[in-house]
RNA sequence: GGGUCGGUGGUCGAGUGGUUAAUGGCACCGGGCUGUAAACCCGGCUCGCGAAGGCGAUACGCAGGUUCAAAUCCUGCCCGGCCCA
């Protein structure tokens, strides 16, 4: 994968075409020069195996390395093992508890794997970083301590509100933007690109590799996907996000959710729509002449086209469309053995439609609770269904009882 | 190390000895209106048992104590903010 593609555009071509639509490039300048030396880059994202799963925000930066890769250069994927164990702080306003190594490998395993749904794997080398800093000792920690300041430190955003609020900040804290730092210089790295979030983290990195006689790196934001509540940033620790392995109506109904304002930002990072037609969406909302759900229907059946092809996102769409908005029964859904259970409660748990059986009896009392159709409001209902039956909590989860 | 203030449910935040799992906001869930959007309205939001009225368990940092009764008082411990060193 070293050989370097033969590419007739000029470097500054090549370099406005891979950041198009990023966040913030440091430099432009430098990338077109480095391009310009023939060379492949070696690029690299990092990611910290936190989740066990990747949602649709992270492959909007996914995304930005396969460019990297279609233009010949090396990508890296650095699975941050060992950062994952310090945690974090970015955007964040409480200490995460550091995760036990058995989650950390669990979500490695997922990440390379999901990371594949965007990726050409084949042409990307996965690395890790406990492989250096895991051997670091004290007195190297020491010194790569001493080139950063305090003050530099707090004029991470976060950071500063946390200090000013009085909110505590674990001094382990201050080393996570530094480990990051050292990942570049291990690497030698030409680029490395990330989420906006990042921004601090990435720049850290140039004066530590100016500092170890290396060329400082390039560093390549995308803009944050906002998260289907439309207000705060897409994570699963959230629970407003979309997850790469979502099945396709979860997909599609997760995306139907989304608030109106942020229909553009959805086709623009999400679906990749063209910034021609992007701006004609979020113009046609403005001025009333496009239609919402009309529109909120065309991304979302993009998405799942993305993830699970063209076939599974109609399919998608239509069963939208009956059992949401025509209010028609699902013709799949899975099926629950009745096995001797007669109490609704004790067939909503283990639908796994409530957690409880006090929670279950709630909704049957609340009135979302449905047996064919007919809603049953008597929590202590039992089951007299004859026959296999529809069991439906609320209006979108769905049931088959065989008795 | 000293002083001082504080630690309440997913989150923020009331409550400072006595009906009641604990006011309220947010988040979330169900229902209504709708477009599984927004706004708005109603209800819910610890768990288990019981056909039901109901019963029981657990919960206000942790552990003890005082009291008929404690989130609320006392002691110790743990954790944090601020100030001083």
């Amino acid at each position: 994968m070293t050989d370097p593609t033969p590419n007739p555009r000029g470097a500054r071509e090549r370099a406005l075409a891979l950041v198009d639509g990023c966040d913030h490039v440091e430099t432009l300048e430098e990338l077109t020069e480095r391009i310009e030396r023939g060379r492949p880059l070696r690029v690299y994202l990092g990611l910290d195996p936190t989740s066990p799963d990747l949602h649709i925000g992270h492959a909007v930066v996914l995304r930005l390395l396969q460019r990297f890769v279609d233009d010949g250069h090396d990508v890296i994927l650095l699975i941050g093992d060992f950062t994952a164990r310090i945690g974090d702080p970015s955007g964040r306003n409480v200490m995460r508890p550091p995760l036990s190594d058995e989650q950390i490998v669990a979500n490695m395993q997922t990440y390379a794997t999901q990371a594949g749904m965007v990726l050409d794997m084949s042409r990307v080398t996965l690395m890790y970083n406990s492989e250096w800093l895991s051997k670091l000792t004290f007195s190297d920690l020491y010194k790569l301590l001493s080139q950063t300041t305090v003050a530099q430190m707090l004029e991470r955003n976060d950071f500063k509100e946390r200090y000013e609020t009085g909110t505590p900040i674990a001094l382990h804290e201050f080393i996570y933007p530094v480990a990051v730092a050292y990942d570049s210089v291990a690497m030698h790295v030409d680029v490395e690109v990330g989420g906006s979030d990042q921004l601090f983290n990435l720049l850290i990195s140039r004066p530590y590799q100016v500092h170890a006689g290396q060329e400082p790196e390039i560093c390549i934001t995308v803009p944050l996907l906002v998260g289907i509540d439309g207000r705060k940033k897409m994570s699963k620790s959230t629970g407003n996000h979309i997850a790469l392995t979502d099945p396709p109506n979860d997909m599609f109904g997760k995306t139907m959710r989304i608030p109106d304002e942020v229909l553009p930002e959805y086709a623009r990072l999400a679906v990749c729509w063209p910034s021609s037609r992007v701006e004609a969406l979020a113009s046609g909302l403005k001025n009333g002449t496009v239609s919402p759900m009309d529109e909120k229907k065309r991304i979302a059946e993009d998405l799942v086209a993305l993830y699970h092809g063209r076939d599974a996102a109609r399919a998608a769409r239509d069963r939208f469309e009956r059992t949401i908005q025509r209010g028609e029964i699902p013709a799949e859904m899975p099926e629950l053995p009745l096995a001797g259970r007669n109490k609704l409660v004790d067939l909503i748990v283990a639908a796994g439609f409530a957690e409880s059986k006090r929670a279950a009896a709630r909704l049957v009392g609340e009135g979302g609770v449905r047996i064919d159709g007919t809603v049953v409001t008597d929590p202590a209902a039992r089951w007299t269904a004859a026959g296999p039956a529809v069991l439906q909590v609320g209006s979108r989860k769905f049931a088959r009882i065989i008795p």
